[in-house]
DNA sequence: TAGTCGTGGGT
DNA sequence: TACCCAAGACT
């Protein structure tokens, strides 16, 4: 990477970029919180959260304060769920150590749960001028189209060069901007999956991949496993205008969130009758749902849904108003298919 | 170091 | 349909 980047970079950023709400705060809070929830996430999904998290949780204190069920429920459907847990602990440990306030150290910050190298970066740059690179996907595949590097992105080695390579040249008057121009370049210009638009892009002139007409095969990546396929029974237990829902285990997929109870291998309706006998459950009547699929990044629920109506409920189960599961329970999107029967009852 | 951890939109 | 992958962190 050379320095000529800076000047041209921050001039195109300069005279226009996208309005986005945590850009119109210089409050440490609001941009962490943002930085946490654009971690693997798109914009476009990520701003009504981060509005409807700030009206329940405006302070690190509320935060810090906040029960499980309320954060849990606040970051649901947005995923990757130990962020939000991350998050709470280091709202805690902000409170009980610093104050209430960041730390407007970028050691500090990397200490803190759910603060990795980027986001520490991140964080350190916008919101108190350290400068410090914030080095994310979006900025790893600009580096790599503009010196033309066809080493793996993915690479903890290459992306530590990269980390050094933006080090070397971060203007000190103006990390935090420099740092959002190289993403908002990559954002909506220096595009993955297709067409680059090299005509808009201010660094073109320098940019080797452009030059060399490699944007379509830089960066490169280092192939990904196949997903393993799960074929899970889904049960959606009603008794008497309830819901019967349950906790998933404290750690692993989904930790700690609400689902429908579910068995992890195909059940005939047949093997099921006798499955949930055994289990103690007194059906009334069963019906088959239309089955669903979910993809996860490395697994896929292969869903088969039965509505299952009980003369009484069991026991193991929390039984909640639909309109309870709607508002006070933090249930994953996986579920979502067989949740639709019941919002068409109503 | 490679696997784990969600979701949704685009192609 | 299948695959890509997005402002990554943790183990």
């Amino acid at each position: 990477m050379t320095g000529a980047v800076t000047e041209p970079l921050l001039a195109w950023y300069d005279a226009g970029h996208r309005d986005l709400p945590w850009r119109r705060t210089r409050d440490p809070y609001r941009i962490w919180l943002s930085e946490i929830m654009l971690q693997q996430t798109r914009v476009e999904a990520v701003i009504p959260y981060y509005e409807r998290f700030l009206s329940a949780c405006p302070t690190v204190r509320d935060l810090a304060d906040a029960p499980e069920e309320t954060y849990l429920k606040l970051w649901e459907g947005l995923g990757y769920y130990s962020r939000v847990r991350n998050l709470h602990k280091a709202a805690q440990v902000i409170c009980d150590t610093y104050g209430g306030q960041m730390p407007a150290d970028h050691a500090a910050l990397l200490k803190l749960p759910g603060i990795g190298d980027y986001t520490a970066g991140a964080v350190a740059s916008i919101a108190f001028d350290i400068a410090e690179p914030a080095v994310d996907g979006n900025v790893l595949r600009v580096v790599a189209r503009i010196t033309g590097d066809e080493r793996p992105i993915d690479d903890a080695k290459v992306k530590k060069d990269m980390r050094a390579q933006v080090a070397a040249i971060i203007p000190h008057d103006r990390p935090g901007a420099f740092n959002q121009a190289m993403m908002e370049l990559g954002a909506v210009v220096c595009i993955p999956n297709g067409a680059p638009r090299c005509g808009d892009c201010p660094l073109m002139h320098l940019c080797r991949a452009c030059h060399e007409q490699t944007t379509d095969r830089i960066p490169v990546r280092t192939p990904k496993k196949a997903r393993t396929v799960v074929h899970r029974t889904v049960l959606l237990p009603r008794c008497g205008g309830l819901v019967g829902i349950r906790k998933r285990p404290d750690i692993g997929l989904l930790a700690r969130m609400w689902e429908l109870p579910a068995y992890e291998h195909p059940l005939e309706p047949s093997a099921l009758r006798d499955q949930l006998a055994a289990d103690g459950w007194k059906v009334e009547r069963m019906l088959s749902l239309r089955p669903a699929k979910h993809i996860f990044t490395h697994i896929e629920w292969h869903m088969t849904g039965y509505y299952v109506e009980l003369s009484e409920p069991v026991e193991d189960l929390t039984w909640v108003t639909p309109s309870a599961l709607r508002g006070d329970y933090a249930l994953p999107s996986a579920f979502r298919a067989f949740l639709k029967v019941i919002e068409e009852e109503t």
